[in-house]
RNA sequence: GGGCUUGUAGCUCAGGUGGUUAGAGCGCGACACUGAUAAUGUCGAGGUCCGUGGUUCGAGUCCACGCAGGCCCA
């Protein structure tokens, strides 16, 4: 047997496996490599990720992606290196490791070693590895394993810290503080990375208070207390975190807001008293009611509250006025350093009326927008001491009030600690603050209030604000570089690049690259106490020639690189050295690690540990020519590749990038573990293959859209494409065997003695090619594997061999038939190739099923299929001098043509199996005659008529209709259209008539003389008076149901002919075995038409003799229509 | 609140530059075809193309404003 057969119902799953296990073993995905060598190559980076967690399905889907490019352009010839890489460093790991082990932040070094816990790090974070490998290898991804790059080791990280020394002595690294997100309960700040986690912003409801600040009288103040009738003046502002409000230092007002004076009550104390707040928001805080109830008689127990706007101010009008703290040193709370420059009312941009009272309360400690306008306008923050004399802010970073603050001294700001706050007395600060002040008549209005605020994305605890030290890049120096050179990257989709990453980089901020935690590369920065001198170190020798230095000054007894001591760099080696200043002062490391969106973005140059090794092989392999992750990595890994790449070396990191969305259950919702929706990868590709599961990834949606997944979907392209083609193979196999048919490369039927229908599937195969590469060259699978799909199963499947599987099955080789053979080889083979890159083992069983029989020709001529692999093969190119416009359209003339007389058969209820006389299709030109004349003889064959007769103007018949060409005549007329398009629906035959022969036509419309030409509108015909018709556009078709004797004996035959071949079927006969037929002659038609066609029957079901008796009365009958015949069938073995 | 994105049949998706009957596959019902086919064909049911305005002779398509979902950020 030449070409291999198999039994339905296939198994594609072992397909995967058993093509998996001879890659393997014949080394095909280092062959893919290596005969590439000396080509150009094409550069990809592979996106480390991290082997903490199990892989998911979504990671099928980003890999196939990956996969899909590589292999495409290793098929275009050139070398396509992949080296794989693990991202090893980070928080993930770090809380991981601290909820195995039961600690917290605070313990390491206490309760357990720095040394330890790096340990455990290191070994936790490739606890995964194994699953990773398998589903990289069961899912066909090529990537290369064996010798990957990691994060955590040695020249990894001396790479970075070559990196961050270029980047130190461009003056692009510098040290700062800001308000930054900080988690107290990890014990971090939270990188905007960090924040930009997936339900980080969650709905929460607080208790939030609209403060009273108390106005003191004063010039600027007078012109509130001169319409205060001798009543206190208060400013409202309101805050959601009532915590801040003992830090607060000031109040900011929009410059241009208007801003009403009110005389009213407080709502808790009921004292009288005037209030300042936005005029746009007095209906949130006062009623309609109020403004007509009398000031004078309110009383306890009123529920409205009476006011009377009293003035009106700008903003600008109120800035300078001071007011007292809200918290003062006699009540217990710390005085501090500045206090005389603080509790004004300043300007902020940030001031809006959109919700609250149009002030905001200032805590410089505890916000940017805060920081900043304090800054501009020298208010002080509220500092205290630590117990170290260090001044910081009033809570410490544990997320704990200060001991100076009065009553609320030791206070936890949230639930930081996790203590017990389940009891109905619980109060938390935030409440017991609030009831002070309302003690006190300091509130106008607490309540509880839902709105969305960050969480620690690991933690789960509220963010907060506070000011940290940190060593910054300034991005902001190359912002205007950024932007450019983004600008020539090919985004997929587009509008990931102009917009979320284009915007991002317009709004661009510096990138905070500090990171107070254990588990990742040291920042290689050395300090003296004072901050005045420091060194950046580039390399390990650098390193160990300033441990000469400080040993030399007796700052250290020994080196411990030279003595071989200290082979790893990260903490807590790293801290226990320490240098020596030119002024020989001792310095130590800044304690802090680098963002571990470093690592990943350092990895075009880390992975090859360059600069210190492999200046060429980085050289060749940057920037990258594609890379593809998923869309959460725009403000990622997608921005330090660029990042880096613009500052280190003035270029892109990459040129072609595909940004592709979520992988969403079928219902549209998030995949979870604790939603029990996740897809199992393994078991997804166990059950259905990597291949199906690849391609209905690929096929269902753009890869950059969200991919509703559900394996329905995956059944269904089971069976539609990968069971079409399978069964298209079966078929080409299964009677190549049985002629004993090679196809070979050479001395094929050469292309002027095949058959239209041969010609034309070429035709379009080599539309296909064309197709597909400019699909994949734009970076679209997608339409790449529709186009794919449609070909396989609408064309090839569907049409060519439907059509051709008589040439098939009849008779001895002839030309017409090797023809088809080759045809069809040829057709299975380019697609196997075009499909390789998405299903890349199908591709390579259909491949190798198809040319193995070949290889030793192939090999010793070198021609194309010399190739073992599908994906050590090169890509076909189109044969665009085989692309038949004229053919293509008369085929589909064919097509449409069938499909209507299908249809008309249907109307008149006369199966396919029963023939009729003709069809008639009217014709208006010449050309579509000769198109139509052309594929006559399939279109007979498919729908069973005897012939196709035209009917053109001579035959009297034709009844025409017009429609108007609305395109060409809106923009000929506009507005006068609709009038002229119903005249033109009024015309005449004479009409339509003279402008088909004339070429115009003139005719009046609206009063208007108005010339018509025949480009104005569409005749064609739609009717055929006393026929059934169908119409398709301009096609008409009408079938003749006549029925002859002859015609309804061939039915009959064509019936038995049906009805024997089930029997064979049922009785397990093989296609050839060869059978004696008799049957009872009992009904006079079925005997006239056994006599006419004896000979068709015969040949149709390999009968050797075909003879009717009247003695037949047991056995098998054979029933349709009103007849019942009886049959007996004997088998001869041949 | 901002940026980006999606909204077309029960489901998954197509619908250059505006053109008058909006398509495919799946699913559903019926009938048919088939010695490769668990495939396929024909017919049928199923659409206010998210809404409201606007531009235009003409809008699923362009513009504005909304609504709903998603992602990212404040």
């Amino acid at each position: 047997m030449r070409y291999p057969e198999f039994k339905q119902p296939f198994n594609y799953a072992q397909v995967g496996a058993d093509i998996l296990q001879w890659w393997q073993e014949n080394g095909i995905f280092e062959k893919s490599v290596s005969t590439r060598e000396g080509r150009p190559s094409f550069v990809f980076y592979e996106g480390p990720p991290s082997a903490n967690g199990a892989p998911g399905i979504h990671h099928v889907m980003a890999r196939t992606v990956k996969d899909i490019f590589c292999r495409y352009q290793t098929l275009k010839g050139f070398q396509v290196n992949r080296k794989g890489g693990w991202d090893t460093h980070g928080l993930p790991i770090e809380l991981q490791v601290e909820k195995e082990l039961g600690i917290t932040k605070e313990d390491i070094g206490k309760k357990i070693t720095v040394e330890e816990y790096n340990q455990r790090c290191r070994e936790t974070v490739m606890r995964f590895k194994h699953q990773w490998d398998e589903l990289t290898e069961k899912m066909g991804y090529w990537v290369d394993l064996s010798d990957p790059y990691i994060t955590f080791e040695p020249e990894y990280i001396e790479s970075c810290w070559a990196l961050l020394k270029k980047l130190y002595d461009k003056g692009l690294l510098y040290k700062g503080y800001t308000i930054q997100p900080y988690s107290p309960a990890a014990g971090t700040g939270l990188s905007s990375h960090e924040l930009n986690q997936p339900g980080t912003y969650k709905d929460v409801k607080d208790t939030t208070i609209v403060a009273e600040f108390e106005v003191k009288r004063d010039e600027q103040s007078e012109k509130l207390f001169a319409l205060a009738d001798g009543l206190p003046v208060f400013i409202l502002a309101w805050t959601t975190t009532p915590w801040t409000l003992p830090a607060n230092t000031g109040l900011a007002v929009g410059k241009n807001i208007r801003y009403a004076v009110v005389r009213t009550y407080n709502p808790y104390t009921r004292e009288p008293q005037v209030v300042v707040l936005a005029k746009d928001l007095l209906s949130r805080h006062f009623s309609e009611k109020g403004a007509e109830a009398s000031l004078e008689e309110y009383k306890a127990g009123d529920k409205v509250l009476p006011w009377r706007q009293l003035a009106e101010f700008s903003g600008g009008e109120l800035v300078g006025i001071s007011y007292q703290r809200l918290f003062s040193t006699e009540a217990g709370f710390p005085a501090f350093e500045g206090e005389e420059r603080a509790f004004r009312v300043i300007p902020g941009d940030f001031v809006t009326t959109e919700d609250g009272t149009g002030i905001v309360h200032i805590s410089p400690t505890f916000g940017a927008d805060d920081f900043r306008v304090a800054q501009q306008n020298d208010i002080p923050a509220l500092l205290v001491a630590d117990d170290q004399g260090k001044l910081g802010p009033i809570v410490d970073r544990t997320g704990r009030y200060a001991a100076q603050m009065g009553e609320f001294g030791g206070r936890w700001v949230k639930n930081y600690d996790g203590h017990d706050d389940s009891a109905a007395d619980y109060r938390t600060l935030d409440v017991d603050i609030s009831v002070r002040l309302k003690e006190r008549g300091r509130a106008f209005k607490v309540e509880k209030y839902e709105h969305t605020y960050p969480h620690c994305w690991r933690t789960d605890k509220p963010v907060l604000y506070y000011p940290l030290d940190s060593w910054f890049i300034k991005t902001t120096a190359v912002k205007d570089r950024l932007i450019e050179l983004n600008k020539t990257i090919n985004w997929k989709p587009e509008s990931t690049g102009t917009g979320r990453f284009g915007n991002w980089l317009e709004n661009l901020v510096d990138w905070n690259l500090s990171r107070s935690r254990y588990w990742g590369t040291p920042l290689p920065i050395w300090r003296t106490q004072d901050g005045s001198e420091e060194i950046c170190i580039g390399s390990i020798a650098e390193l160990s020639a300033e441990i000469d230095k400080a040993v030399a000054a007796e700052v250290m007894t020994h080196n411990p690189i030279k003595s071989g001591e200290m082979t790893d760099l990260h903490r807590p080696y790293v801290d226990d050295i320490f240098l020596v200043s030119p002024s020989g002062q001792p310095m130590y490391r800044e304690t802090d690690l680098i963002d571990v969106w470093f690592d990943s973005g350092a990895m075009p140059y880390a992975q090859w540990h360059y600069p210190f090794e492999n200046h060429d092989t980085f050289e060749r392999n940057f920037p990258a020519d594609f890379i593809a992750e998923g869309v959460d990595q725009t403000r990622g890994w997608f921005f330090t590749l660029h990042a880096l790449g613009v500052m280190l070396e003035d270029s892109v990191a990459f040129k072609n990038v595909i940004a592709n969305g979520l992988v969403l259950d079928k219902n549209g919702n998030k995949m979870s573990k604790r939603l029990g929706n996740a897809i199992d990868p393994f078991k997804t590709i166990d059950q259905y293959g990597p291949d199906a599961t690849r391609w209905y990834m690929i096929a269902n949606a753009q890869p950059w859209d969200n991919l509703k997944f559900d394996l329905a979907g995956i059944t269904e392209v089971q069976r539609r494409f990968f069971g079409t083609l399978f069964n298209t193979y079966s078929f080409y196999a299964l009677y190549a065997n049985l002629d004993e048919f090679q196809a070979r490369e050479f001395d094929r039927v050469p292309l002027t003695e095949l058959s239209e229908l041969d010609r034309w599937i070429l035709s379009k195969l080599q539309s296909l090619i064309l197709e597909v590469r400019g699909h994949f060259d734009n970076y679209d699978p997608t339409k790449a594997a529709r186009a794919i799909q449609d070909f396989v199963t609408d064309q090839l499947s569907n049409w060519y061999v439907r059509l051709s599987r008589g040439r098939f099955r009849k008779g001895e080789l002839t030309a017409d038939k090797k023809a088809a053979f080759e045809t069809l080889q040829e057709c299975l083979v380019v697609v196997a190739q075009l499909m390789s890159p998405i299903a890349p083992f199908f591709g390579e069983w259909l491949y190798r099923n198809m040319t193995n029989g070949m290889r030793a020709e192939a090999m010793a001529k070198t021609t194309p299929l010399r190739h073992e692999s599908v994906h050590l093969s090169e890509l076909v190119e189109a044969e665009e001098h085989l692309i038949d416009k004229a053919l293509e359209e008369r085929m589909d003339l064919a097509q449409r043509i069938s499909s209507l007389t299908h249809s008309l058969r249907k109307k008149s209820v006369l199966k396919v199996r029963q023939p009729l006389q003709r069809i008639l299709v009217p014709v208006l030109t010449e050309t579509t005659r000769e198109q139509v004349g052309k594929v006559e003889d399939l279109i007979c064959a498919e729908v069973n008529v005897k012939h196709v007769e035209f009917l053109d103007d001579t035959s009297g018949v034709l009844v025409k209709s017009v429609k108007p060409n609305f395109k060409r005549l809106g923009q000929q007329f506009g507005p006068r259209l609709k009038a002229v398009a119903a005249r033109i629906q009024q015309m005449t035959p004479e009409e339509i008539s003279q402008l088909e022969k004339v070429g115009q036509l003139a005719v009046e419309v609206e009063g208007q003389p108005v010339t018509l030409s025949p480009e104005d509108v569409e005749i064609r015909t739609e009717d055929l008076p006393g026929w059934l018709v169908a119409t398709d556009g301009p096609l008409t078709v009408a079938l003749d149901v006549t029925l002859t004797d002859e015609l309804r004996h061939e039915g009959i035959a064509r019936e038995l002919v049906n009805r024997l071949q089930n029997l064979r079927k049922d009785s397990g006969l093989e296609v050839q075995d060869k059978i004696r037929v008799t049957l009872g002659a009992n009904q006079p038609e079925l005997v006239q038409a056994v006599e006419a066609f004896g000979e068709y029957i015969r040949t149709e079901t390999q009968a050797l003799s075909l003879d009717l008796t009247n003695g037949l009365a047991d056995g098998a009958v054979l029933e349709f229509d009103e007849y019942s015949v009886p049959v007996r069938l004997e088998v001869v073995k041949s």
